[in-house]
DNA sequence: GCTTTTGTTCGTATATTTGCGAACAATAAA
DNA sequence: TTTATTGTTCGCAAATATACGAACAAAAGC
């Protein structure tokens, strides 16, 4: 007989939110998002071109971007063509705004810390 | 003399989100972020008792949450209070918003991915 | 003073990440 | 058919991340 030792969990949204971030968290990742963003079409060689580290290391990064659902590639010909892949993106943007919003400190005018129920000073 | 071989490097912000995003990596961290973000006073034996994971392993990501600047912690007696930095909390909020918002695939009406200069199927 | 409570730090183990050059496979071009 | 181009994979090294129990320090309570 197995008995659960403890309720405690990560909820479903909390674990896919951290995948995304983890995805996220490194400049190059980043880079290459904001790139394909902007990009109609966008081939290895091109972002290659604009990221400071080795082939190997960038076709890693985009390795690490598909597997988090974040990008999707495709093979062209010699080339390889990447780009955003909507579904999953559509799903992080939500998760981060949800997760932003649930933060009570939104205030943006500075001096009015009203709303912020932190007790640290 | 030193030359700069290349001027392919990445930005601040890019550094910055990076470095947000990857504190953010970590479904015990995203935990705290969300649980912090709803009270009023946090210590961590509360914060402790949420999470499916030992002492030592939470003061740790505490610590790296802290590092990141994302939360503020303050000894009060026998206890630690811990609680969200609204400086770095606003900045990341920005930076992930603006990230977001770079993305043209925003589409929420789903049969419409006119926006989308995604050209991979 | 001694004991309890609270949380951090230490030491350790294991896994993952980051990075590179070299080797490779697949396609296109000559 | 040989050669060049394009990008992935392999093998490796170094650094970071994740997790835990045990030891520890500081404050509070007895």
């Amino acid at each position: 007989m197995e008995v659960k030792m403890t309720e405690k969990e990560y909820t479903y949204k909390q674990e896919r939110l951290a995948r995304y971030a983890k995805a996220l968290g490194n400049p190059a990742r980043i880079a290459i998002m904001e790139f394909l963003a902007t990009q109609d079409e966008c081939f290895f060689g091109q972002l290659h071109e604009k990221l400071p580290i080795a082939k190997a290391t960038c076709s890693q990064h985009l390795s690490e971007l598909k597997e988090a659902g974040l990008i999707k590639g495709e093979i062209d010909g010699l080339r390889t063509r990447y780009c955003i892949d909507q579904e999953s993106w559509k799903e992080c943007k939500l998760l981060f705004e949800e997760f932003i919003a649930k933060c009570p400190c939104n205030s943006n005018k500075q001096t009015d810390e009203s709303n912020c129920k932190c007790s640290c000073k």
